[in-house]
RNA sequence: GGCUGAAUGGCAGAGUGGUUAUGCACCGGUUUGCAAAACCGUGGAGGUCGGUUCAAUUCCGGCUUCAGCCUCCA
């Protein structure tokens, strides 16, 4: 049975589907105006996992996750490049595409894009006010009244006189309450603007996934996800504003993950202390970055350092080993490891112990292998299916290991090769090490020389 | 100031009231022309002060330190 940890009760809890064996579930997208940083890479990768084991457990899964492509911080992008906001969005929406994709990222069900329900948006701000709720302001916003909705807080664990008194936000004397938010902004010269019966204007940040999610996948639904960072106030308001519509419950299970820090603070825009998944991959494979992601429990901190990045790609390294040279069988019949994983997974999503899974499947190959081949390709093939619910280990070996085959290294091998069977070990050795300095390791073994990157 | 969460071996990082996490690194061995990889084996831990208990890294409390949220944020 899995449980999972609910941000809103505190408690790990079995997910009973609303619908018998289907679970649907929404997580907080990108705001499109920039590249995917490794922050984000961890949503995307942590909620991969989740989605996958999910369909692996038996269940029909209707992932959503949304794509804003309106906010004021694109709109400040696409004037400081003198670019249409479309252009940008679409610039960075393919980017966004081309990070996950090589992450091993499959595909959300569906991505909704906030510009495609505006209808819908302006519908359910109707439905605020017309509950008391939401109320039209002197400058024409539509603000939500937090005092209107009783439960505000139960998300975050806040209560509205602690918010007041540790207040941060700067006082708007058309708002009732200062921490009423915006979920109509009027619109200003020059910005992009839909009608509504409150005038031109455009949505909110909140009521956009309010009315997403609640669109794709009904008033009530099963999960929902996003960074920690979220939990106050965005879905905080969430809550808000879809129970105050709908006057049901919204979400059973709320799941947070945690940052993804440098030198033990925070990873983010503001602070600018930032790695692209673009930049990261250009110095490492995508499935090392994913594989780091996976190293630590999705709702602890994950720091992130070079260091790191280079013990992920020596304990991918040796996942890879394992499976070299053996041909996958799949019809291994002892379930003690699928059931072992199960269990771990089961609870909570325990990605750091059921690596250490993978590692004794691999140790057991590498034992195998020598006195018991169609053990160890039986193995190989649990091996490789359990790391397909983490999204690991589906490359060819050699294609991990070595990369692209280049023929400068096949020439040296050879030379090395006639070198050794004439017992010229300072020119076998030579070989070696002039190899070596591109990055090359050579492995001699019975069956010859095999190679792979350092 | 309010509210969360965390503190584990050289590093990363889990579980667990008494028994090996795991990976990397280290040490001894097997193997190898020598290496590498692999295998066999050893060592090394749980912020601090108290409490509960036959027994605590694991439960409870204080303290310290760190991080996050309370403003846009994944």
């Amino acid at each position: 049975m899995l449980n999972i940890y609910n941000s809103l009760t505190k408690k790990k809890q079995p997910i009973i589907p609303i619908k018998p064996n289907e679970v649907s579930i929404y997580v907080c997208g990108m705001t499109v105006y920039d590249y995917c940083h490794v922050g984000h890479a961890r949503v995307m990768v942590v909620f991969d996992v989740v989605v996958r084991y999910l369909r692996y457990l038996g269940y029909k899964v209707n992932y959503v996750s949304n794509i804003t492509d309106i906010d004021d911080k694109i709109i400040q992008r696409a004037n400081e490049n003198e670019e249409d906001i479309n252009e940008l969005t679409t610039r960075f929406i393919q980017a966004m595409h081309e990070d996950s994709d090589a992450l091993g990222v499959l595909r959300p069900d569906n991505q909704p894009k906030a510009t495609e329900f505006i209808p819908e948006i302006i519908a359910m701000i109707e439905g605020l006010i017309n509950n008391k709720h939401a109320y039209v302001t002197d400058n024409g916003d539509v603000c939500y009244s937090i005092q209107s909705f009783a439960d505000y807080g139960k998300l975050s664990g806040k209560n509205l006189a602690e918010l007041r008194s540790g207040e941060r936000v700067d006082v708007d004397e058309s708002k009732q309450n200062s921490l009423d938010f915006v979920l109509w902004k009027a619109a200003k010269p020059n910005e992009p603007s839909w009608d509504s019966p409150w005038g031109a204007g455009r949505p909110g940040w909140h009521i956009e996934c309010s009315a997403m999610s609640t669109v794709c996948l009904g008033n009530h639904f099963d999960i929902h996800g996003g960074g920690m960072d979220l939990q106050f106030p965005h879905h905080e308001n969430e809550i808000a504003q879809s129970e105050g519509t709908t006057g049901e419950k919204f979400v059973n299970i709320w799941m947070h993950n945690g940052f993804v820090r440098i030198n033990d603070e925070k990873m983010s825009k503001s602070l600018g202390n930032f790695f692209t998944v673009k930049e990261v991959l250009d110095k490492y494979q995508p499935e090392v970055l994913r594989y780091f992601i996976l190293t630590s429990h999705y709702r602890s901190p994950l720091n992130y350092s070079d260091a790191d990045l280079d013990a992920a790609k020596q304990a991918l390294t040796r996942l890879y080993t394992a499976l070299r040279g053996l041909s996958i069988d799949d019809s291994y019949a002892n379930d003690a490891y699928k059931q072992h994983f199960q269990t771990v997974m089961d609870d909570d999503f325990n990605t750091p112990e059921v690596l250490a899974i993978l590692f004794e499947l691999s140790h057991a190959i590498n034992k195998a292998r020598t006195n018991d081949l169609p053990l160890a390709n039986q193995l190989a093939g649990e091996l490789k299916r359990l790391g397909n619910i983490l999204g690991l280990l589906q490359a060819e070996p050699e294609e991990f290991l070595q990369g692209k085959k280049q023929d400068f290294i096949e020439q040296l091998l050879l030379e090395r090769q006639s070198a050794r069977q004439r017992k010229d070990w300072a020119e076998a050795d030579r070989i070696r090490d002039e190899l070596e300095k591109q990055g090359i390791v050579l492995e001699d073994n019975a069956q010859g020389t095999t190679w792979r990157k350092i």
